[in-house]
DNA sequence: CTGTTAGCGCTTTCAG
DNA sequence: CTGAAAGCGCTAACAG
């Protein structure tokens, strides 16, 4: 009938079932040395009350939230939107919650945030920090328990990773076979470690290809990014162009078709990712796989292992497959085979 | 130096500030009645011990997390994603921190997780419950303040949605006035209240329209039920499917293309939601743009209300818009004009 | 204006 | 096996 309008604490079970506090608190936290008859007892009125403990109380009491806070740059890229989604399902099997926070991309906000959502929580995933080195480092120091995914730049605390540089040599690899000799590298935010992988893994490319030149554009991390660059790419001369990830890849080719420029054709294109739409965009986007839900699961291995005070498993470096699709050719001037 | 490994509490600070617990508590909530002295003695105490107040401690004294829970049915849905960005972004503006719950489409899930996120938080958003009628009201009445998104079924909380009858309606006008008198529907999940709002929405578009046959199949809400459904919608001898939303229509499209049924010469498809990705698809999807991460902020601003002890804001019905892509054209046999 | 005293709802020694 | 009491860290009357 008329349900009561604030809930039950322990007090009114214990009332209810004529004990006392302790016993309730034994009975509902399964503790075997309560008398079974009792017990029942507890767990009748409980029931009748429709008794919770209220995990507030608890989590002050016992010292932990059973709940974990992620932090991403940006909630709209696919990749942390997958990263998040394989972390909130491990961390659910396991009984834990995750509280969200999108950076936004604002360097500030990111340690704010990350600070501020630990505090209420038991521990910390960072997804790809764009935070400095020694800043994460500090960071990371003083927050305790914590996770970071797509960063390979600390000891700190476990990570796991893409390997971007692996990434990129293969699709480099996949441009040259196809004679490409001049290739535009569309560069994200300079605080991505992932960035830095990528720049030092073009510089072995040029060192390993003879006559290999690539030339980096500074464009960012979203679609309008990828739009923007494609007069830089033209100017350069470039006859494919490896993008800093799908979404800016999109972006180039989108403004490629809407100026006419053909892909891949005049202009071979790649991305970095593989997000889910990746496989549909016109022409298909050849680009490198990241796992990004494996990833999530990962980090939450990692960080169960942290909260129960075990040795979490060894950073995961996970090595991104090539997918080539139909937005990367031969380079302009060739037949279209390929030399291995 | 060595930074302490355990956090200064209220009492350090009034230790070292040679003050009661209740001083700093004023002092740090900035309640004016302090001595100006005392004060900024109390506030460089606090600052050399890097004092904040226990988020959990606070939360247990005060009744509230400064926190809401938002329960989706599925966090790789696009869709779902804009929505908890939206409402994130708003939230975070406000000083609230957001719980994310993936009930994985399971519909006991749902009810647990909401009800389980919801004791430690202040409000619960729910989008697109999945939950019956009256079990939604009894959530709804047990779990206090919440909002409710794309579901409109219910008058025990606030709802945002976009109106999918509308968007639907405006979709069947466009393919009749391209000709089509025979179109498949593929259905969502029967749980979703969005999808008996677009089954009216047909049943009036049948009444409205002289000799225009609708067939209702069976999908699903994902890429997968899209792709599974081209069977059916060839043998329903449809000229055009309009599918639950984008990820099915995308599956449907696929399909399509893979099975040599050109788009839209032998096959009109529309999609709805226009996900980010719509537009680049090949062809690109026509479908009913729905504002998700403006649903989201709505949604905020309803709960802030509520927490705050204000009267919500009106429901929003939010008016899908339709964009005409290359997925849709005559049907087949007819010319390319159409009559509006 | 400031300090003392009760709790918020729960878990956990510590006695019995 | 069970209860009384202390306390997690903080805020909010209530006195002074």
């Amino acid at each position: 009938m008329g349900a009561s309008r604030t809930r039950a604490t322990i007090t009114d079970v214990a009332r209810a079932a004529g004990v006392s506090l302790s016993t309730v608190s034994r009975v509902m936290n399964d503790n075997p040395s309560v008398d079974a008859a009792l017990a029942s007892r507890v767990r009748a009125a409980a029931a009748e009350l429709g008794y919770t403990a209220n995990p507030l109380a608890r989590s002050l009491v016992l010292g932990r939230t059973q709940t974990i806070a992620v932090v991403v740059p940006d909630l709209a890229n696919p990749t942390f939107q997958e990263i998040l989604r394989g972390l909130s399902r491990a961390a659910s099997v396991d009984g834990y919650h995750v509280l969200v926070a999108d950076s936004n991309e604002q360097l500030d906000d990111e340690r704010l945030l990350a600070v501020e959502t630990r505090r209420r929580t038991d521990g910390l995933v960072l997804c790809a920090p764009r935070l400095a080195d020694d800043d994460l480092d500090d960071l990371l120091a003083e927050v305790g328990p914590a996770v970071v995914v797509n960063r390979a730049a600390t000891t700190a605390a476990p990570v796991v990773a893409a390997d971007y540089g692996a990434g990129l040599t293969a699709l480099v690899d996949h441009l040259v076979a196809r004679g490409h000799r001049r290739i535009a590298y569309l560069a994200g935010t300079r605080r991505s470690a992932s960035n830095s992988a990528r720049l030092d893994a073009l510089a072995r490319s040029r060192a390993a290809h003879d006559g290999l030149e690539i030339v980096e554009i500074p464009a960012g991390v979203d679609f309008d990014a990828g739009a923007a660059s494609l007069g830089a790419v033209r100017d350069a001369r470039a006859t494919a162009a490896l993008a800093f990830n799908d979404l800016v890849a999109l972006g180039l080719l989108s403004a490629a078709v809407e100026h006419g420029v053909a892909v891949p054709g005049e202009l071979s294109i790649a991305g970095f990712d593989d997000i889910p739409f990746a496989r549909f965009t016109s022409p298909p986007l050849t680009t490198a796989r990241v796992a990004a839900a494996d990833l999530g699961a990962a980090a939450w291995q990692r960080m169960r292992a942290l909260l129960a005070g075990e040795q979490p498993a060894a950073d995961l470096v996970s090595t991104p497959e090539l997918i080539a699709r139909a937005s990367t050719g031969p380079a302009p001037g060739l037949t279209a085979t390929a030399s291995a």
